[in-house]
DNA sequence: GACAGCAGAGAAAACGGTTGCTCATGAAGA
DNA sequence: TCTTCATGAGCAACCGTTTTCTCTGCTGTC
């Protein structure tokens, strides 16, 4: 049995109170041959503090809860990444929860998270326009911070300008010349989609370019949504000559099954993606991203929850990063 | 304030005694009507359980921790993925530690899950032959297993046939006639490095194949560091015609070198990885791989920790996956 | 010499649950 | 009618901490 708080005090001669401030560091009260002695023990007998029951106490667990929809998008591992390297340096440890793309599962993941008692969640939701996540963790006054997808402005978050990037991208293309500028999204009611489609769509109206339905595709943010999204557009609109990919991993798919049908990349045909994932690097050809500063963000959405949760930030605070525009080898 | 345990007994004029087991499904003892009285409350005060009350009494958290080196190599999201799932199934919720593939902090990072008194803990070391966090976790007696890289016999393990599937591969090119076949490491003290320079060494030997030491190289399990590994290899000996990788990180930093040489593959030289992550499918060329089971055997590390945990099953079992030598392109 | 003030330390009440034990009640069996 | 027993429920102790309040001496000041 792991010793406790009591048989530290019972062999240190002392009572509880003293041995609790000796741990917390308070030691304004003890003198210091008796928090020596205390610390002598403590460490002879390898006692930790059961931090549950501090927690139970101080009604704080210094745990976090992130929620996010697919560990399988290389974007994610990246922002989990920064979030508990950052979150660790505060001192707080996290609960990483996999919903598989599935606005249920999140919803059941989220209330394990409460029953847990994090201090906090940082969310990159499943869900569409409107998820029961939020609501609960509203309902249960749980500290929050939307990351990367975001949905309404009720609660803090971090994000790119997705409207902003898709804009000059787009923006990009039409200088170049292209008229025929395909859109591969990601899942239609995502938050992300949406504003990065606004940004095409009103780069494209702001040059007087008129808006074709028939070139704007959804699906989902992986490899074979875009290798499927591409494949149906090129067959119908062989006119194509630019594509705007809604992330790194579709525009990949994209740029397969443009090379399987011959098209040369970025001779005959240009395409972009987003996010600026490892991934991207690697690919043959190296795949022109709208960068998002994904450490940066990370690191970014934790202090700001940390705030929030500390009472040092209001709320409802919205942090928005600069995308960049990073030109590679699948634009000329 | 959230509701108790107390105002919920209070309000439906039982003992709180009463409320715990209906709450707890053990409901021998109480009768059906006030049962769904007390559930009618629950429900309307949006009543949650105080885990961390529950925890400090019945000594156990619900909770795994889940420790690796990096989330940045691909084939650790993949079994992260898979032992939240499956962890989740079974009513377990997992703190996620990323070492950095620093041992150090690796030990930081056990000593605070012990703390917060996890389960269990299934851990994918990043120290070579010893490690601190193994010492701490059998000094408190906490249930471990040891999953990818296995550190000592002493704790339940699941791992891949290491030297199986690299005496395979390092055979398969034996049999297509190369004779200068080199190998590009990992870290050299990690025990999957060793395990795979074993099989590709016996796959040597048996053939009567002197090993050639300058053909033998070691860095991380990184694609920068297969191009390293591979630049200094191939310009000092340009007779190699097989490149056994470590991993799939390193064979596409190596296939990159090698074309970047106007090497062509697998014409020239031949290439083989580890792993099976899904960038090596991606990658062009498709990088020829020996593949790990990474899903089952997330799943299969999840339910034997669990089975440690509830006593169920020993505390020592090791279970090893075949491995499948899958041929791409970067083999003939 | 009286007294204020302070440092060091303990007692005990929380925190929100679980659980062993006891007890009252009413039905069944002899 | 009396005993037995099962059922439904409460009491109170306990889990391992923190924290408020109180108490005891001792030091320093006037």
């Amino acid at each position: 049995m792991r010793p406790t708080i009591s048989d530290i005090a019972r062999i240190a001669n002392v009572s509880k109170a003293t041995v609790s401030r000796v741990i917390n560091h308070k030691s304004q009260g003890v003198s210091t041959e008796t928090k020596e002695r205390i610390l002598k023990i403590i460490d002879e007998l390898g006692y930790l503090p059961n931090t549950l029951a501090r927690s139970i106490v101080v009604d704080e667990t210094k745990t976090l809860g992130l929620v996010i929809p697919d560990l399988t998008n290389p974007f994610f591992p990246q922002m989990v990444r920064g979030i508990i390297q950052r979150a660790s340096q505060e001192g707080y440890t996290v609960f990483l929860c996999d919903c598989g793309n599935d606005p249920e599962t999140e919803a059941k993941y989220v209330m394990s998270l409460i029953e847990k008692r994090v201090d906090g969640v940082i969310l990159a939701s499943s869900a569409d326009c409107k998820t029961a996540s939020m609501d609960s963790l509203k309902h249960y006054g749980v500290p929050v911070v939307q990351v990367d997808r975001v949905i309404g402005d009720s609660s803090a978050s971090v994000a790119i300008d997705n409207r902003k990037g898709m804009f000059e991208a787009t923006q990009r293309f039409i200088q170049m010349g292209h008229r025929h500028i395909a859109f591969l999204g990601g899942p239609k009611g995502v938050s992300t989609t949406i504003q990065r489609f606004s940004g095409y769509r009103d780069a494209l109206e702001a040059s007087g370019i008129e808006v074709n339905k028939e070139l704007i595709t959804y699906g989902d943010f992986s490899i074979s949504s875009g290798r499927e999204m591409m494949k149906t557009l090129i067959s119908r609109h062989p006119e194509i000559t630019a594509v705007i990919a809604c992330c790194d991993l579709i525009a990949i798919g994209a740029v397969k099954t443009l090379i399987r049908h011959g098209i040369s990349i970025p001779d005959q045909c240009e395409i972009i993606g987003f996010d600026g994932i490892e991934v991207s690097d690697v690919f043959d050809p190296c795949i022109s991203t709208v960068r998002q500063p994904i450490d940066e963000m990370a690191e970014e959405a934790v202090k700001l929850l940390i705030g929030i949760v500390t009472g040092t930030i209001s709320s409802n605070r919205h942090i928005i990063f600069e995308p960049t525009l990073d030109l590679r080898k699948t634009t000329k």
